[in-house]
DNA sequence: ACCTGAACACCGTTCAAGT
DNA sequence: ACCTGAACACCGTTCAAGT
């Protein structure tokens, strides 16, 4: 019973979602594979390479078509998609910000987003921006949200300085934001107009 | 010539500026400072903290009082010394990443953002997640351009899928994110007006 | 082709004991 | 009060050698 690529990236998966990801170790992966630790290096340059395959892996859906409506809707689908898919992994969103930041994400999400703003109206050259913009909103506000659910469920319910945080949902923070984001867009596209 | 905290916390910001984050190491602060690692558990509790601490000490000043002007100007204002502030270290914007998400920053650069926003016209629970927003998307952005830094500076001249990367300077990136960002809180407040 | 065994060069943290 | 010495329990990665 041959260890396969695929098997390496469901057992760090598993690893990740149980156990969170800074107990994703290599030599604990190993372990739990049945296998000598450098037996993951013939698979796997290194851990980066790994995690990014995770992260593509979580994100390869956001992409999917979608039923055709106005840009606005549609860029808030992907968004949400987005969100979605890290919400689905326990500190999903921390990983994808570390696999994005050493920039070894395979995956078109990014692109997703800016082709989603040229279809709004952006020039190509001002959708990348946009498109960066919101990323950086996604995952930051999700990342936020993963480990205030750490927090809580570390039975740690220290009051915030703000009761809004705790009874406003992370759905309800993510739109808002979100909402900005459209907006700004919104408003380019009419200055652009006015030109 | 005991050492105080204050020559831990200037030893490792040393350490940052000129090695880097990932070179940061408990181990590496003790022999840099001529002692064992052990003895900075006395000045700090753990790693995170004393990381925290940079953190705080960077951002210091871009809560400083500003020349009164318009709400966008101000909000602007204090994003660009948010960014400043990260550019002035190498890794700051990682650094200060790490620290806001292990919720130990105790500075009030969020804090400032969310009054500028209240200053604006916003509703308090409003502003808190604009700020927020704004804070994601700055603490996103400046870790992609000092990422892209570290990978220039280390000679690898890969020519980027779009041309617009390289010619587009870092600040105008910014700007056209943090405009979004302004453009979306003005709409906002239109609509309020209109209700 | 795929993996083991074993090492290399590190980490953060703790804590009795010293001064 | 402040630090040393020394350990504990780990890391990621490499690579000759095995099958």
């Amino acid at each position: 019973m041959q260890l396969r690529r695929g098997d390496v990236l469901g057992g760090a998966i598993a690893i990740l979602d149980e156990y969170g990801l800074g107990d994703l170790t290599m030599r604990r992966l190993a372990t739990s594979l049945g296998v000598q630790p450098g037996a993951l290096y013939w698979h796997f340059p290194n851990k980066q390479t790994l995690l990014a395959a995770i992260t593509d892996e979580m994100l390869a859906r956001v992409s999917a078509p979608l039923d055709a409506q106005d840009w606005d809707a549609r860029l808030a689908t992907y968004a949400h998609r987005m969100r979605d898919a890290l919400l689905a992994h326990r500190d999903g969103a921390e990983l994808a910000a570390a696999s994005y930041s050493a920039r070894l994400a395979t995956n078109d999400a990014r692109d997703t987003l800016a082709r989603a703003c040229v279809e709004a109206g952006l020039p190509d050259d001002e959708s990348e921006l946009a498109a960066d913009t919101l990323l950086y909103y996604i995952l930051g506000q999700t990342m936020d949200e993963q480990s205030r659910m750490q927090m809580d469920s570390h039975g740690a319910l220290v009051e915030d300085a703000s009761p809004l945080y705790d009874s406003t949902s992370g759905t309800a923070r993510f739109d808002y934001g979100l909402s900005l984001f459209v907006d700004g867009v919104r408003s380019r596209l009419r200055a652009a107009v006015r030109d």
